[in-house]
This record gives structure tokens, C-alpha cells and sequence, in this order.
DNA sequence: ATTATCTATAGATCTATAGATAATGC
DNA sequence: ATTATCTATAGATCTATAGATAATGC
């Protein structure tokens, strides 16, 4: 987790020095993160989360206003490191005419790469303060309008069948959901399936291909 | 959740009559599955739990040895009600050429119908001791199982490209997932989607037929 | 003097149980 | 006598903060 601690900034904090408060939270967010996977969010402590980040709970205060702020600063992290790995791959990908596959691929190795984020995800969402659990869906949403982008423009290029509007959405919807499915379900399917036998049934699945035609 | 509590006769319990704790645990697990959609398993206490069963916290704990028992009872109890919903439908469906169609429109219904449940189960069935936490997820991996019967059962009768028998497996857990995503994006797609429209575009979509063709 | 860090703890819970009480059946 | 239920509380935490201390810069 060497992302940007991008929107955190938003979190107040007593301490001025503006490089300090950032290199604090990425220490804060790294043993966080391990934690929260280990045990849960409700099962972490703020004292835990302090040692592990190597300084004291009173310290951890002033960089926090609440054990929310943490778990808000984590799934921030993650996803920005999603994102991230999401971007790169369109970069990457020149339009060319498998596009969306090279998308998917990357994607889907970024969900395998983040397995344990993925699952912390959906598993505490759910115990943000309404505010800051939208702007964590919002980030879901920018993931899923990546996806939108690529259909869209594929549809122009002409190789997969024309996609009505709605269409697309709902399928950049299931390219995202099919990718958390290897972190959610990864407990059976990697018993059936290497994440490359994965990468490969999905795709033509979602192409349509699915069967071998 | 008129359901059977079935395997939670597992749990032990201080009290003789077996009908009474039948009675109360089905109480048990009305008043924690309201409460836990409410607040969430941690947040809500074995009091409010006792409270909205309608009797005291120290009989609460003749009928449970602990607040993770109540969470075990819940979950399972919504994995019955998710399991009926399909069997029903497939005892209905007679091997017609659409019995797919008609299955995947009905466990569709049912996730819709069960919305809440469903988000639940994603989120806390971690919060289970590890013993509880696999039976769970067999009972997920038994309702994908109903569906990879069904896809068998087409394969044969030649509606389908004829599946092999990785792709039946994956394509059936594409379904029980494309359902519970109905569940955990419901607060963005219902913007966009009623859900029939869901129902009738990703069906379409499992069919590869999404696009129009 | 100001900024950052630490120690010690107030205050608020919450789970689970022990022991007392009420209800039921022989 | 046995079974079910209730009240009261032991015992264990945990978050967040107040106030003391150490480190830094003018």
C-alpha cells in the first residue's frame, strides 16, 4: 500500500506540520490495514493500531479524530491503489481493438493482487458514518465508470455487439463485481480454477463466448 | 423469516423442552436479524436482542452460549429462506427449454425480496468463529450448486452451448453473484434499473445475448 | 515558545453468569 | 422437584482526552 492518501486530506488534525501528517497516516493506514484483515475492524484496537504503527495512542489522536477517520483512511487507500492499477492498464492499452480484454486482465489481477482489501471492503463499509461510506461508494462507482469508458468506446470500434446505453453500464457493473468475486469467493474458486484459468473463463463469459463457440 | 431453523439444533442449550426453544430461538432471530440490518452485528448488544425478543438477557442465554450464536442462527436461517426461494422455483420450472430463464428470474426475486439479508450475510459472516464461518459458506456453495444442476440439465437437452464442466461451475457462480449484486449496488442501480429491467438485462447477458442480438 | 509525543485514566459500555424467584407438573 | 425466567452484577474492555514531558526552532 504505497498509494496517495488522496482525499484524506479532508480529516482535521492537530499537528501543523503538513509532510509529518502525511507520512504519519501512511504509517497509520499500513498497520491499519494489516490489522483490519487479521481481526476485523470492530475487533481492532485503537491502542493496537497505534503500537503497530510504533507510537502511542495519545499520538494516534492527534493525526485522528476517531477510529472511523482509520477505517475512512483505509478504504480510501485501497481504493486509490485500485484505481491506480485500473489506470495504468488503460494507459497502457492503446485502442486497440482487445482493449477490453487487456482492461479486464489487469483488473482482474489487481482484485487478485488485493484479495484481503477487497473482502475488508464489503465486510466494513458498512461501519463508516453515513458521510464518508457515500464517498467510498462514489469510489466504487469511478472504478465502474473506467470500465464504462472502454465499453463505450469499443461499441464506436465495432467489435463487440453495438451496446445500448444501459447496456454498458450494466455490464461495467459486472466486470467490477466479477472481479470481486475472486477475492469474496476466492476460498472454493482457487481450489477449481489458477487466476489465469479465471482471467480467461470470465472474459469470454462476459464476451458472450462462454462454452467454447 | 418463517423459515425452519434446521441445523441450529446443533446448539446447545439449558433448556428441556424442545418446542419452547424452537419458539424462543425463532424469536431470537427475528428480533437479531431486524436489528442486526439496523446497526450491524457489533453495534448491537445481546440486551437489545433480549429486549426485542421480548424477554430478559438472562434467558436469552439459555438458549444461546453466545452472541455469536445468535449471529450463526441468523445466517443460516437466511440461507434457508434463499434455498426454499430457488427449490421452488426449480420444483415449479418442469425441464423446459427456459427452465434457466425462469430459475435466474426467480432467485433474482428473491435476492430483490431479501436485499438486506443478503448485504448482511457479506458483511458479517466473518465476524463467526471459523467453524460457523464454513458451514455458512457451504450453504452459499449449495445454492450455486442448484443452479449448476440446472445448467447441466440444459447442456443436455442442447438450448445452451453445451458447457463444459468447468464453465457450468463458473457460469453458476457468475449467477448466485450477479444476484447478490442486485443486493450490495442496490442503492445505485435502482436508480437506474427496476428490477425486471435487472432481471431481463442480465439475462441476457448470462445468454450472451446482451447487445440486442 | 511552539510543536509533537507520551502516560495515565475517566467514563462508558457490554458479555456472560450466579443466584433468586416464579411457574409447572407429579 | 423440576423447569424456565428474571435481576443484579462481576469482570473485562475500549475509546478518547487531559495534562505532563520531551524535542525543536527562534
Amino acid at each position: 500500500m504505497n498509494q496517495q492518501l488522496q482525499r484524506t486530506k479532508e480529516i482535521p488534525t492537530q499537528i501543523k506540520n503538513p509532510d509529518l501528517v502525511e507520512r504519519r497516516r501512511r504509517q497509520i493506514v499500513d498497520a491499519a490495514v494489516q490489522l483490519f484483515i487479521e481481526k476485523g475492524f470492530h475487533k481492532t484496537t485503537t491502542r493496537q493500531i497505534a503500537a503497530a504503527a510504533g507510537f502511542s495512542i495519545g499520538s494516534l489522536y492527534e493525526y485522528v479524530a476517531s477510529k472511523e477517520d482509520v477505517l475512512y483512511m483505509v478504504c480510501d487507500a485501497i481504493h486509490a491503489e485500485v484505481e491506480n492499477g485500473v489506470q495504468s492498464a488503460l494507459a497502457r492499452s492503446v485502442e486497440g481493438h482487445d482493449a477490453l480484454t487487456e482492461v479486464i486482465r489487469e483488473y482482474f489481477l489487481v482484485c487478485h493482487r488485493m484479495c484481503d482489501h477487497i473482502l475488508l471492503l464489503y465486510q466494513e463499509t458498512q461501519a463508516l458514518p453515513s458521510q464518508w461510506r457515500e464517498k467510498v461508494l462514489e469510489n466504487e462507482i469511478n472504478i465502474t465508470g473506467m470500465f464504462m469508458e472502454v465499453l463505450a468506446s469499443m461499441g464506436t470500434s465495432g467489435n463487440l455487439p453495438c451496446l445500448d446505453e444501459n447496456s454498458v453500464e450494466l455490464v461495467a457493473h459486472n466486470i467490477s463485481v466479477l472481479g470481486h468475486m475472486w477475492a469474496f469467493r476466492r476460498w472454493f474458486l482457487a481450489r477449481h480454477y489458477s487466476i489465469e484459468d479465471y482471467i480467461k473463463l470470465q472474459t469470454d463469459f462476459i464476451f458472450g463466448l462462454y462454452g467454447g463457440k
